[in-house]
DNA sequence: CTGGTTTTGTAATGAACGCTATAAAACTTT
DNA sequence: AAAGTTTTATAGCGTTCATTACAAAACCAG
């Protein structure tokens, strides 16, 4: 069967504009702090566009999740994946995370998942398991690139790379946490040294 | 001046339980998601009680935030500090850590700093400075612990202690999160073991 | 027992909420 | 250009929100 194309007016604005705008939105206000005037106003858009496109505000909100998670994979992963030394690598995540921590570019602070989706995983039905997918994504690619550190002879044959991505994984909501807070980029720089080699120890 | 004792009609519910259930209240649902209904049926009040009481919402919010911060402390700090030898403290830290994260006595997951008061840091006003006292405080709790075990000669002179406990501290934030995404207490308790031998290792 | 004081329960306030009926506007197709 | 289709914009729907008058109830001081 063929799909036929139907006339009518075009869609005015750009939708994974409009989404990305809702992303920040929520990521500033909350899921119920955020109303549909908030979202409009920012999205660029009247209110029955926003329900025709997107269903209602518990829609938009899981759509907001899976255009944060599957396309922008947050920037302090895809710093992890493009540096091609390892320990500049590591590095280059953790100033990446306190930068995103720290730096309140219009109040987002943080990570969207962990500051604003976490809190509404037990409430709203089907944010727990995108929530859960983003964070075994998240881990797969960190630990992927370890395995390909392995692969180069970079890293010794016994490293344990699930458990350091992990516990890159683990770090970094605490530095969101403290970011949020109003932590210093100075302060969550201090123990990244250690943090670095401890990511990248040998198992004892 | 003396204080002029006052006639009247005497309060007919507990301050402190009605507190206590506010915060499970906001914990679970959030500081949006939280209506007056919510908080005056669970803290088993009428809303100008309430209101008499404690002000209006927000500052219910705040005096939730100091009861759960000074009085309980957070189990998994009280563990860490209750048991004499330091390695099962420490194992016993994360261990309480990950029950929170995963125990769901009605909905409230994880921490309630780190999952729902971080959330609302950055828009309602005198949550950021207790959320920091609050990370500031626990960090404290945890350093003079090592340095304690220092005095004892347990631990060695030159143990980080101050590093080790914001590591401690934010290795928390990351099983909270994976709490909140329905990870089971089997998956988190998986790298208890590395984890410990970490926080305890000797620096390089 | 009486007067004074404070808390309680009922009920209602205006405002803001999520959401939608309606109809004009804008574009494709014929 | 006319018909057909879809998206806009305005305006308003019922509901729920946080908050508060009001008056009855419950206690203390005299």
């Amino acid at each position: 069967m063929s799909v036929t194309k139907k006339a009518g007016r075009p869609r005015a604005f750009d939708l994974d504009k409009a989404l990305i705008a809702a992303v920040q939105v929520f990521w500033v206000k909350g899921y119920e702090g955020a109303s549909i005037k908030d979202l409009t106003d920012a999205m660029g858009i009247n209110a029955p566009s926003l329900y025709s496109t997107f269903g209602d505000k518990r829609e938009l909100y899981l759509q907001a999740i899976d255009r944060y998670a599957n396309i922008d994979g947050c920037a302090p992963v895809v710093a992890f994946e493009t540096e091609p030394d390892i320990t500049k690598a590591v590095r280059g995540f953790l100033e990446a995370v306190i930068l995103y921590a720290t730096a309140h570019e219009s109040g987002a602070r943080g990570c969207f998942l962990a500051s604003c989706v976490s809190t509404s995983a037990g409430e709203i039905e089907g944010v727990r398991e995108r929530l859960a997918k983003a964070i075994e994504d998240t881990n797969a690619r960190l630990a992927e690139r370890f395995e390909e550190e392995k692969r180069k002879g970079t890293l010794p044959e016994d490293f344990p790379s699930q458990e350091r991505a992990s516990l890159m994984f683990d770090l970094r909501q605490g530095y969101v946490l403290r970011g949020r807070a109003g932590c210093s980029t100075d302060t969550l720089t201090k123990d990244l040294g250690h943090r670095v080699k401890m990511i990248l120890s040998l198992p004892s």
